[in-house]
This record gives C-alpha cells, structure tokens and sequence, in this order.
DNA sequence: GCAGAGCGGAACGATCCGTTCCACTGCTAA
DNA sequence: TTAGCAGTGGAACGGATCGTTCCGCTCTGC
C-alpha cells in the first residue's frame, strides 16, 4: 500500500497525472503543459511517456468527461420521477464540472471519431431526459436551452474548487425554478449550430 | 460628413479603434493588439498614437464600461416600481455586455485609483437597487448574487453579437424568474473576497 | 509649396510553450 | 549479486506569438 517499486510507483503516477491534469485544465483550459507536471510533482518525462503529446492529454480528459456524462444520464434514467430524473442528471454534471471537461476543452483540438460518436450518443441521453421532464417546465423551453444552462452554471468560479460547486449548486437551484416557471421564453432558442460551434476548431 | 482633412479622418478614428476595441476585447480578452488594428481597418501606429499601450486601451475600455454600470443604474433609480427598477436595470447591464467589459477585463491590468473608485460607486447603487427590489426576492438572496448571475449571463455566447443579446435575453428572464420565486436558496451566498478575486491579478 | 502630423506595416526583442534529449537512479530479473 | 533498463527530472531547443518601436511615405493645413 505505501511505496512500492518503480512500477507500482508508476502506476500510482498515472493517478496523480490524470487528476491533475484535470486540476489544472479545469482551473485554465489554456494552461501549459509543465503546470501539469508541476501539480502533479513529476517532471515533465512522466506525462510524456504517458501521452504521445498535449492533445492526446486533452483528448483522454474529453473523452473521460464524456463518459461521466453518459454514465450520469444513464444512471438518472432509472430514477422514476420525470422531473427528479432530469434535476439528479443536472446537477451531477454540474457537480462533476462535466460541461468544462467536455465543451470546452473541445474546441483546443480536432474532434475525433470516437469523441464524436460519444457526443451524439450523450445528446440523445440528454434530450431523452429532458423531454420526460418537459411537461414540468414553462412554455418554449426546449433540450437546447439545457447547454446553455451547464454553460452558464459552469461559468460560476471561484478560486477553490469545493466552494465553486457549493456556489453551483446554489445558482443551478434558481436556474432550474426558472426553467419550471414562469411564462413563455423570450426569443428563439438557440440552434444546433449556435451550440456547436466551438467543436470546429482549427482542422 | 463624409471623408474631410486628415485631422477628421483621425477624429473619425478615434471612434473606430474605440468600436474595434470593444468589439475584439468582448470576442476574447486576450486578444493581441494586431486584432484591433485589423478590425478597425487601421495600421498599429494608429492605434499607439492614441494609446501609450496596451493595457492603458484595456484600462480604457474598462473605465467606459464602469461609466456606462452606473448610467444604467442611475437611470434605472428613477423608475417607481422596485421590481421593474431592477430589472430594468439588469437588463440593460446584460443588453451591453457591461460585464465582460469590466470585471474579465480588470484580471488583466492593474487595477487604477479612478478604477476602484468607479467601482466602489458602482457597487452602492447596485446594491441600492438590490435592496428596493429585495422584497419581490425569494428568502437568502442578497446582492452578492447579483454578481454571479450577470457572470452567468455573459457566459451565454454565440459568434454573432446580436444573437448572443437575444439568446442572454431569453436566459436572463429564468435566472430573474428563479430569483422571484422559489424556497431559501441553499449554500452560503459568495463573500466580498470570493467575488473580487480577479482585481487582485500581478501586481 | 512645405513642414510635419498621421499613418502603414515591417522588424525587433522578449516571452512562452510544446517537445526532445540525455544523464541518472534504483528496481527487477536472472 | 549485478547487469540492464524502465522510469524519471529537468535543461535545452525551436517555433510561435505578441507588444512595441521605428522608418519611410502621404497628404493636409497653413
């Protein structure tokens, strides 16, 4: 259990790598490689024997929020209650910052069949959810607005990471009585294309 | 009126960098100084005969959109009813993107004596109008909260401008819905230093 | 007609960052 | 016990970016 030999030391690493690669992406999806290396207290050798480059880091991190989406979708699915489905679903993304892993580290580098594929099976999940939901909620709103929704609540930040998802949750519970009350919604909702556009990137 | 002496054609400029500025900076604060030039359809020197760098154009921006926050708030005190008073007045922060030009822009430069003086200003009357409103309130919010919802708003983003005013229209109305009505909202609400963490920047 | 304000944009120097490379360490396997 | 190598730290490199300066040109206002 404590330290063992060089192997079992670099298997802990890939832990440690990984979280804090998800640390610091989080905290600065722009942020170099090195502060990677730094947070997890290896040099820069170990990421690199680990991912063929930068990209291929951001990629496992995209894939893996990804997967945590699907995971929270499917496991909201279960749950009986239409609208107790969709609000458990919602508030584990935001709990899990899924929304940063997934849309906004997607923009940093060219979408990958794979990622794609997850992608439009998350959406499925999603709208699925969200139309059990619907006839909880006002007039007008539609599975799209839900993006915007995690955007916006993933742009709640403060410095700690403990406090921010206290602060979500705070703000998600006043978004969410929104979205249930209230009249018909102002202006058109977004489009795919309006959603999706940090997906292109630089090809 | 139309193409005069050089002296009016630089008087002209003026307006255009200022535009070009706002409009580049909003799209991405850490945009180089060669994109304004681009965007305004000027040379670099243009823009260093005005500005001695790049942060005073920043420091700039930033005190026109403080100016512009206490305008709408100024305005907004003449309304009789709390509500509509507030609301007006969110609105119109929201309509003008007033918050990107302030707070993601003030994490970039020092902050300035006149800056923090402006703000100081700013906060009282926002926080006036807050409190008039506070009645129409669920239970636990307070005017702390206003500056995590117009944060949220100006997350809302799409690549044209005046569909991102239409669609922070659309989410604004839930998140004030979501402010009327509900139970006590849960967490402690954000402090001073958990709100103003991005003034501290290098020093 | 001319002095110079205003300007365009190339050039410079500083910084940053992804990636490579090499020397070194100490476990592992025989 | 020991030879060998997987794993590592971190300096070094090369490319890219960006703020700023500078020089030569234009064209106006007097």
């Amino acid at each position: 259990m404590t330290t063992a030999g060089r192997t079992r030391q670099a298997a802990r690493n890939n832990e440690v790598i990984l979280a804090a690669a998800r640390e610091v992406f989080l905290a600065d999806k722009r942020a170099p490689i090195s502060a990677v290396a730094e947070r997890a207290g290896v040099g820069i050798s170990a990421l690199y024997r680990r991912y063929a480059s930068k990209e291929d880091m951001l990629r496992t991190l995209c894939h893996d929020g990804l997967q945590r989406f699907i995971a929270e979708a499917e496991q909201a699915m279960a749950i009986p209650g239409d609208w107790a489905a969709f609000e458990q679903f919602v508030r584990g993304v935001v709990d899990a910052d899924v929304h940063s892993l997934t849309v906004h580290l997607a923009g940093t580098f060219p979408p990958d069949e794979q990622l794609t594929a997850d992608a439009t099976r998350a959406n499925i999940l999603a709208e699925a959810l969200f139309d059990r939901a619907r006839q909880d909620m006002r007039p007008g709103a539609v599975p799209a607005d839900l993006t915007m929704l995690l955007e916006m609540c993933a742009a709640a930040r403060v410095p700690d990471p403990e406090r921010t998802r206290e602060l979500r949750g705070r703000y998600l519970t006043m978004l969410l009585d929104g979205l249930r009350r209230g009249g018909e919604l102002p202006g058109p909702a977004p489009t795919v294309e309006e959603l999706n556009w940090r997906w292109i990137s630089t090809p």
